[in-house]
DNA sequence: ACCAGCGGGACACCCCGTTATT
DNA sequence: AATAACGGGGTGTCCCGCTGGT
């Protein structure tokens, strides 16, 4: 999951263009022209970097979830934040920040599961799903250890609890736009609760 | 949400033609000309029943919800499961098993949500969601009424709680095609015993 | 050119919502179906008066023709108008109202002139054309008799005349919306003038 | 108005492909799937060069056009023209002369009218209504500087007014495709005679 | 590495006209 | 008289290779 420590600027323009059409029309609606007209740039220059289009939004998805990855990662590094208090709570809010304020990474994780029959686009689910998973695992882990978890929890097995959870909130999200009346605080109280036993 | 009482032959094969084809190839790779050729219509026939891919789509999946829907209406209005012991666990396991059995509606599902910026998907989701959650909210009350499920449980939280589940396990489920660790009676015990208090 | 003097109910229907639905969207953009959903009708029912929409939009531009024909027929037969005072004026006028008010009968003569190649529409043009030429040169005739026209001037070939500035006019007027520069009153003064020696 | 100084030889292909279909088959039977079969080019190659049917039938139209206002050009131009007899006449006749030999131009003309309510297509017409004005006004204000016609004649009117009988005669055309027995020489005679006074 | 033009094939949508039916 | 079902064809658009240049 290392990507590209120094990248083109083109490139990178390619991918700004990209997220930012897709916020405004969605993945569907987002053409290759479309990213071609407002970046400036030609056809062979987005294929000279990436594939196709399935692999660009894979990309997008993937710098997206980095971000989080490699924040949480220093936050669970930094030596403040050793015996935190409730450093569950803030990992599930960093999970969801995703889910809430941009909607860039929901759009294109939907989008590319729509074509999880393409072997290409399942490669990168996957890659990805891998992902998640264990950073994921690695944060509850890491709530054992200081004791803000039960220790006889199962960490995989809530790891996937977990993305169960987030996935569920992305689609109910997708679906009812307006703000839902059961909340992310909830909704992981009622989780947190189920786990004590 | 209750049409088509009869049915033409040839909407019928349609139907069925296109349901088919996603289960062997997926939503995204079906195309009109699929159904065409293996239904042995025209496309102006298909679009005499359809506006397009996506409502025919729709439908089937609204068709699927629906059957679901009408055997647990039956289900519910046997006087034989009048008190019957834990028809909440009966309920989930109707309620999964479109996930689990039948990867169609999963994938239409999917299809659909992915486009959800077109509006006529948009109404098509949002139609479908309203009907889903109506219908579990029913099988909701209906556990209190039969004293399975406590009183003090607000039921229209606990119906999106329901469906937030459910769409989660779809989505984890179209990820990890093998069978997952965790299954849903697990799940669900969760979530019971988070409501107990 | 004698059509139907009773009409069904529903063709009439159909009439007035194909001039109506032209007249918003114009004859190409105008399909069976807009016409089909806004007049409550089949399309069956459509096929059932007319053999396709060429015919359709002909008979409309065909019953306009003939309310101006029938009305300066009127005007003609009038004892009152025996010796009135340039009666080719008036003559005039009529035939332009045509082109200024209305844009109907416009659209609908170039949407069929456009498909003069196809023998069934060039057979409506030319009935419609025999038409125009035959009264516009009895009204020609008409004014010779009483004097308002010189009497050698060829009926025949005034009438074709008139014909081409009308069509020149029409045309200039669907290319030029806002008010021409160069009105009808002057064009005929200069044709009146032309025909003096 | 000026371009394509250089033209991709798929393009020209391309153009003169639909020309030759329009001559044969007129402009609405005329098929893009026609053009590709004649061709030998794919529907990827058409859309590269043109925006769709309308803009090409346009381009031929304008390449028309073009070639009649440069060959008047250079005539003009000719310093053997300088104090030619009836001048005017010349252009009379060259201004006709796409009405008469070349179907070509008139099919395209009135094809693109009947669709004017498309914007697209009103701005190609308009764009070459103001063409050939110009052109024309041109053509008559030389005609003036060498004394063939009036000075007092305003020079904007005339060539509305020629505008008006071109549109109209080629309409006339298209109806009454056996020599019409008013040839365009009479009507430019009396068009003459008009502006004397 | 990066860019540009060209070209191919596939697809969704829409529309007109015909036939079977009542 | 009127309807519903159906067939087939056309257009616009898209994604994506290919080739050659810089």
């Amino acid at each position: 999951m290392s990507d590209t420590p120094s990248m083109s600027a083109s490139f990178q323009l390619i991918l700004d263009t990209a997220e930012q059409l897709i916020r405004e029309k969605g993945c569907r609606q987002t053409t290759l022209q479309d990213i071609i007209d407002r970046s400036g740039l030609s056809k062979g220059a987005i294929y000279h970097y990436v594939s196709g289009k399935d692999e660009l939004f894979g990309l997008i998805l993937k710098s997206k979830l980095e971000t989080v990855g490699t924040r949480f990662q220093g936050a669970v590094d930094d030596p403040q934040t050793k015996d935190a208090v409730l450093p569950i709570r803030t990992i599930a809010q960093g999970m969801l920040q995703n889910t809430e304020k941009d909607e860039v990474p929901n759009k294109i994780f939907i989008y590319l599961l729509s074509q999880v029959d393409n072997p290409k686009v399942a490669n990168i689910l996957s890659e990805l799903y891998a992902y998640s998973l264990r950073t994921t695992q690695q944060w509850i882990e890491k709530g054992q250890q200081y004791g803000t978890l039960p220790e006889q929890i199962d960490g995989a097995k809530m790891a996937a609890l977990f993305m169960i959870f987030t996935y569920g909130l992305r689609v109910h999200r997708m679906l009812i736009s307006e703000q839902a009346d059961l909340n992310a605080e909830d909704l992981f109280g009622i989780l947190f609760k189920s786990l004590k036993d």
